[in-house]
DNA sequence: AAATTTATAGCAACAATGTTGCATTAACGA
DNA sequence: TCGTTAATGCAACATTGTTGCTATAAATTT
């Protein structure tokens, strides 16, 4: 394999994902960015990442790809990733919860990847709404 | 509410979900319809199946919307479309499965949408695999 | 049966998200 | 310092799904 080389823009890119609690969307990512990067360079950052497992990929429920960092916690195996995602439809901002999902599978089905979104309100939100 | 019409257009649509044992995307239905349909009419006629819970939407992770029929087993209220997604990653079809996930939540999430896709492969091509 | 109403269909254009090809830049090792 | 090639940036493209508007036709009323 081709080695990594050490670049301002995936610097940047991997500390925001390691300072953020919520997984990014693109447009998260572009916004908060301190630099403006290309468009196709984030893209191509973030497929490295997730190749790499720096980074992990969700494909939430409106069809979008956020990222998350794979730091704390989450190993690197696919089992590791099938922690439970929470997508808040009033804030828009898409969590990685650390409960896991339990299931049984039928026989003869092997999985690679495991993608679970819900997605409603969030604590923050509902807290918000109460207080009306 | 104002009140549907029973047209030619959804009758076939509706059919061939029924017909099916694999949720569709938009591609596969547009293959499968006896009559050429107006790419913007499924998209329309799906979205109102999903509104009026004759079917339900997954987001798979590709990112694509699959449509399955909501006929057999289960019921219109949200949770029940808790059950598993299967998206094989081999012969490229999603399948709904019966077993419901099980997860816990920390305290103030709503949940409204259920989602839940895993990918790898699937039993039929596993059989297949094994026997090469 | 004809006229009326309006849900549905079809077309065109758009929007959003993500990828590929190719030339240029720059990281890193020799 | 030089050469190799990974990474960037730009343009163009691909895919998936939606919106606006007009035409059609299903259902209801006259
Ligand atoms: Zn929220
Ligand atoms: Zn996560
Ligand atoms: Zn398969
Ligand atoms: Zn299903």
């Amino acid at each position: 394999m081709s080695s990594r080389r050490r670049t301002e823009a995936q610097t940047q890119l991997l500390d925001l994902l390691r300072r953020e609690s919520t997984a990014l969307s693109h447009d998260d990512i572009s916004a908060k960015l301190p630099t403006d990067i290309n468009r196709v360079t984030i893209y191509r950052i973030l497929n490295r990442f997730v190749a790499d497992g720096l980074a992990h990929r969700i494909v939430a429920d409106d069809g979008r790809q956020y990222f998350a960092s794979c730091a704390d916690g989450c190993a690197h195996d696919t089992a590791a990733h099938g922690h439970l995602h929470f997508r808040c439809l009033v804030c828009d901002r898409v969590e990685c919860l650390p409960e896991q999902v339990a299931f049984s599978l039928p026989e003869g089905y092997r999985v690679e990847n495991y993608n679970v979104t819900l997605s409603g309100t969030c604590n923050s939100c509902s807290a918000l709404a109460e207080a009306n």
